[in-house]
Parts: structure tokens; C-alpha cells; sequence
DNA sequence: CTCTATGCAAAAACTTTGCAGGGAT
DNA sequence: ATCCCTGCAAAGTTTTTGCATAGAG
């Protein structure tokens, strides 16, 4: 879906930062940081993390904090899917699948699962 | 398990802080962060801090991040447990069940699922 | 006596806030 | 003309580090 109808979708007024920062999400295949695109961005931090907050509490943008004190980011999918974070090499995949846990009744948004992934554990 | 046991076991010197330290999560029943505590504590926060890394290298602690910017800790247990976030009331729930995920080879540390609980679920 | 642990204060890393200027309607 | 978005700089929050002192063996 077009960045401008997502916007549209949630009465976000539409402007040049929001674009640029929704659509750098929107064609992301695994979350981000801000650290890992402040080379990318034409804005100050100031305005990335104001649009991230307005995102995420429109729902258009989930986040996660990992082993490394920073927070990250995707694009809120329908689509359960999971997070490994290795803290061997910091890699972030994201795993398909399915939780089996009794979990009825409560709004699951993230799942986050450290260890050490299958490359770096001998 | 006894405190001064667990230490020798892993050649770590057993120090007043130290045994403060972990016979609160010894007896915790639910993840702790340093605000948590602090004001039980009677060692620094660098203190704190300093063991606390010691004891996730030996594999006596294990610690993941909120989404409000804390770590949080416990004592490292060998039955899997899950960890629920409610980003409504930031209480964490242990939650016993099993992961269904293809994650064979994968060394699995920590388990971190956001979301809103039951309660706070309307 | 030597070696490590601790407290204090300062630094570091990431994120948020205050404020004034700029753009869009 | 108004409203809100943005950049810059400063502040905030949690965790880490440097250094001198204290403590254990």
C-alpha cells in the first residue's frame, strides 16, 4: 500500500519526513534502528523519533528493544512473526511461525527471542 | 540452591554485595530492574552493575530489555519461561508453555512478548 | 603486600524536550 | 494568520568507566 494512503488511513497529515521515514519502513525486509538509517535521512533525530512515536501509536509501526540498548523498528504487519536477536553477532532475523503458549485473551504485538542463532553456536 | 554455593560454583568471590545481590533474585519471583531495587540495595550502582555483568557471563543471570528503556534480570533457570510485557500497566508475567518455532540449531536465551495483558485487554 | 571489590563522580549511549523559525492551508 | 512540523541544542534516562580507597587473603 502507497505511503500516502497509509497516512490518509490514519489522518496523519502527509509531509516530506513522513514519507521518506514510512517508505524507508515500509520496503525494510527486517526491522531497523535508528543508527542503522541516520545516514540515509534528510532529518534530525528530533523528527525521527517524533514520527516514530506518532507512527507507533497509529499502529503503523511496531518496535522492539534488543541486548544493545536500542530500539527498533518495523512496519506493523498482520502476519505474526517473531524476533531472534543473537548476542553472538547482534543479527536480527525474522522467524515465521507459531506460538504455542496460553496466551487467550491477551493482545500479542512482539515477540522477542535472544540466544545465540545457528551460524555463531558451534 | 544456596547463595555461597552457587558462587563457588563458578569460582566467583563471595563478596556482601554479591550475596545481597543474588539472594534477591534467588528469591525473586518475578524480573527485577535496578530502579526496582535500588532503594534496597546497599551497594552502588556501579556495583550493582558491574556484578550483574559478572553474573550473566557465568550464566547465574539472564536479562532482556522493555519497552521502557529498563533491563530487567532473574536467576537463570533451566525450564523455559516466557516473558509477557503489557505495554498498558509494564507489568511482566512469567508465562510457562512451549515455543513452536523452527528453531532447531538456535541456542534460545530469552523469550519477550509485548503486548496488552487480560486484564488491561478490554 | 598484593589483588580485587567498591563508591563516587564523570562519561557514554540513546532518546526526548524546549524553543524559535518555516511551510502549508 | 494560524497551526503544526522541523532543526538545533540542551536535558533526560539508563548503564558504563576511571580512579582512588577499602578490604580480603
Amino acid at each position: 500500500m502507497k505511503v500516502e494512503k497509509l497516512l490518509e488511513n490514519k489522518s496523519i497529515k502527509l509531509t516530506k519526513a513522513r514519507k521518506a521515514l514510512l517508505e524507508i519502513f515500509l520496503y525494510a525486509n527486517k526491522p531497523l534502528s535508528y543508527e542503522d538509517i541516520k545516514d540515509d535521512l534528510s532529518m534530525d533525530k528530533a523528527t525521527f523519533y517524533r514520527n516514530i512515536t506518532i507512527f507507533e501509536e497509529e499502529n503503523l509501526i511496531s518496535s522492539f528493544e534488543s541486548n544493545n540498548k536500542k530500539r527498533y523498528f518495523e512496519i506493523l504487519e498482520k502476519s505474526n512473526h517473531a524476533h531472534f536477536i543473537c548476542n553472538t553477532c547482534n543479527d536480527i532475523e525474522c522467524i515465521k511461525g507459531q506460538l504455542a503458549l496460553g496466551l487467550d485473551g491477551y493482545d500479542i504485538q512482539n515477540v522477542t527471542i535472544t540466544g545465540v542463532c545457528k551460524q555463531c553456536h558451534i
